[in-house]
DNA sequence: GGCAGCTACATGCAACTTGCATATTGCGCG
DNA sequence: CGCGCAATATGCAAGTTGCATGTAGCTGCC
């Protein structure tokens, strides 16, 4: 039974991933250093969309691959040894890259919905001006 | 000649996809009807990453899959037909849960910054400052 | 001791996505 | 007519992801 692994095209919720991922994870890297099952924590907590726990640590293994972070075997503790990540300074650049680009992006989905809210003639009219 | 195909490892600039791609499309859509050709053009002049039109084209009939656009073929005009594609409720109502993340997701990375521009008490913060 | 359960990380697999090149069709133009 | 643009589509290899599962170390508990 269970002829489906793998699936994607199943009705389950939206997972965090891709560029979202990993820039949410360079954003909690800069608050401090973590290892991966703490951030998979942190995420879920962050009120952002779930997201999967071998999708994280794969995530990580990239963004170091990428040289935006760093990671070393911490083993001072109990338990498990934990590979902990600190943010490097191209991936702090990286993250202020990624957040003007963000900007943009928003611009255009919330540009949008001015138009929708205010119709009466959106076809090229400049209705508002500055009134202050 | 250029026996490399299908290379994404390669050090071309980053491109618009995914998610991403898809909420701004949908944004454009919402402004106004329009076809593929024209978003890809509209795209390229937004300040977004630049995008593959061949990605555009395939993301919009991916939304018409999931029902958050509807198509029908322009062959009003001069020169080859057009899909004219147009937002349905069922995608505006996705745009706008779309951007209520987002914002949460900007909380994240903005407050990132925050918490680095100005360190203090943070969650079990050693609140042992200067004590003498 | 035995062993369930947690922490922490990793990986195999099928389905899906994507960048680039290329194909196709209709039209205007010199 | 040949050329190029407008407009859409697709083949392919490489990359990405969700889910399940596997590994290993430690703790609690009887």
């Amino acid at each position: 039974m269970a002829e489906n692994t793998g699936r994607k095209r199943t009705t389950s919720e939206p997972r965090l991933h891709g560029e979202m991922l990993a820039t949410s994870l360079l954003a909690f890297l800069k608050g401090c250093n973590a290892y991966g099952y703490q951030l998979s924590q942190q995420l879920s907590e962050s009120g952002l969309p779930q997201s999967d726990s071998g999708t994280v640590y794969r995530a990580l293994r990239q963004l170091e691959n990428s040289g935006f972070v760093s990671s070393f075997w911490d083993t001072s503790d109990q338990g498990p040894a934990r590979r902990m990540y600190s943010l490097t300074a191209a991936g702090e650049l990286f993250l202020r890259t990624w957040i003007d680009a963000l900007n943009r992006y928003q611009e255009v989905l919330t540009g949008a919905l001015a138009g929708f809210d205010a119709p009466a003639a959106t076809e090229d009219a400049s209705t508002e001006e500055e009134v202050t």
